[in-house]
DNA sequence: ATGAAAGCGCTAACAT
DNA sequence: ATGTTAGCGCTTTCAT
């Protein structure tokens, strides 16, 4: 005979019974209601204790009708995330948890991951959106369900959104370069088609035009991969004008320009988009522009909170600030 | 008149209503019951579309008892966690969603963390164990809760346990320095409390002695600090015997001792625990003893479900193999 | 093949 | 201050 007893859970009611009084009772102890006699409080406690109750939070938020979760539909789950990092901590600082799910980059799995929350009637949903088509999330939204986009807004929808300043930010890498006394200054980075590249691109441009610099050749937006970096990389640095200084769109091309010229990293001012682990730790380190991610993360957070607490309220887009973090490749001076 | 106007969320009996039918039909036609007459299910899905129906999860587990969501709760969120990237990949392909939380490396967020997954019904839990007293999981276990212990086992209780395999990575790393020449190696690592810390420690021990290489001032165990990390380099390198080789015990430990050593890197020889992104673009290159995450989370997803299958079944720890990445630093010869 | 009714474990009106 | 009772939205016997 096994000695194996899979116990069955006890509910509220074998509490009640256990502790000789009303499931009401229980659940007001639970609860902390403090209408509770303090000899039935206690006995109840001490039932609770001796069957090891714990609430099904499954009928709580049923009955109750609120979750306290926050949805978090992020690209991925294995690289760091700080922004995931902050949403976490800002979450708990309002009594929420974080249900952290991953889109992988992937339209439909994003579209997936989103209803399953919406199924699971979260209190709010936080998406760092792929794509652009976020249509399906109109009849989610006319249902009260707080939706906020981060990093790029949702596509064919009204939504809160928390930016990071992408023209302000480009404004400062080039400036940064100008100062150092570059003037032919190259541009690699994501395809226009993702926002953040058509961002950055279109601001790189306008930045090169202000300054009067040259334009031909120097703009390369794409897939982020080897032999493309490679290609724009040569025409970049080939030819008889060579670019003296380079702005990377993101961090994947940051780090395989980094791969690519390797030990000639000090012939080539460089400044990427996005901080990363270990920047400072390369030879030169690697001037970025890097997001506040911790501010984009409570203000996601709170203009879900905010919406949440008014539906009515108007949509709100919060662009935050970015700084420029100087490590050495972005001052390396023109050969 | 406010035009913005909550729609109330449709239920079953909405769609039934709207479709004409009874709620048993409806259900039927959600779960894809094959036993439902085509014009029927015709009538149904036109009403959800109608309606923008959607079910309500929280209902559908509370009623059927099984959620389909494995919890998750590793350290952070913040820095990358690939085994967690694992884990969600393994829980797909079996059709579970995963509930991603942090521990934040704190023994009480750890307990609330999992003590909340488990008042979510969850299928089962996966964690990845701060401290050593985990024996308020006992009660759960005994309600038939999985529970996976992963990186380092869980204290005072018996689970399921994926472990990577530091007695044979450290033999790999040893004797890699040793073919290359070493007989003065070093240890710096985590506090001997930390499980891997002392699992590593004692190998590294073991090792030394094996190889008749001399132990005393080698081994440095404690906080991972900066103030510590310099002071155990100090003690290494210093006198009239200094180390020639170094074995970091985990992540953050070889990164402070590369910022610390800056451009003495090529004076000394080192392999890192873990592996870890841009190992390869420092110079030089890091070798490092990587472990695979991707078998770590597979595992620790199918040792949850044949639990889950099967209650009764002994606990079991799988010890999964690591591997040593040669990449510059561990294969400097003593100068 | 379809429907009526019970109930998952809890909270919230409404008594008392 | 405590108990009774009705649901939350769904799945599941059990009839028909």
């Amino acid at each position: 005979m096994s000695e194996i007893q899979r116990r069955k859970r006890p509910t509220m009611v074998d509490v009640a019974r256990v502790a000789g009084v009303a499931l009401r009772t229980v659940s007001r102890v639970v609860n902390e209601d403090p209408t509770v006699g303090a000899e039935l409080a206690e006995r109840v406690h001490a039932a609770i204790a001796e069957l090891d109750y714990a609430p099904d939070e499954r009928a709580r938020e049923l009955r109750r009708g609120a979750s306290g979760i926050i949805g978090a539909a992020v690209r991925n789950l294995s690289d760091g995330h700080p922004v995931l990092g902050a949403i976490d901590l800002a979450s708990r600082e309002h009594k929420m948890t974080v249900l952290a799910m991953s889109t992988d980059d992937d339209e439909r799995r994003e579209r997936a991951t989103v209803m399953s929350m919406c199924g699971r009637r979260v209190d709010g949903i936080i998406v760092e959106p792929i794509g652009s088509a976020h249509q399906y999330l109109e009849p989610e939204i006319e249902s009260g369900m707080p939706i906020v986009a981060f990093d790029r807004p949702a596509g064919g929808v009204a939504t809160d959104t928390v930016l990071a300043d992408n023209a302000l930010a480009m404004g400062m890498a080039y400036r940064h370069l100008t100062l150092h006394g570059h003037r032919r200054i190259a541009y690699i980075g994501d395809h226009d088609r993702i926002y953040t590249g058509g961002e950055r691109a279109a601001a790189f441009r306008a930045c090169t035009t202000a300054n009067g610099n040259p334009v031909d050749g120097m703009v390369h937006t794409g897939e982020i991969e080897p032999g493309r970096i490679a290609e724009a990389l040569a025409t970049v640095l080939g030819g008889d004008q060579p670019a003296t200084a380079l702005i990377a769109g993101n961090r994947q091309t940051t780090v395989e320009v980094l791969r690519q010229i390797g030990a000639n990293a000090t012939r080539l001012a460089m400044v990427g988009f996005d901080d990363f682990a270990l920047a400072d730790l390369l030879r030169p380190g690697v001037t970025v522009i890097a997001q506040d991610s911790a501010t984009i993360g409570r203000t996601a957070v709170e203009l879900l909170l905010a919406r949440s607490a008014d539906p009515t309220r108007p949509v709100r887009t919060v662009t935050v600030p970015v700084s420029l973090i100087p490590r050495g490749s972005g001052e390396l001076a023109p050969e």
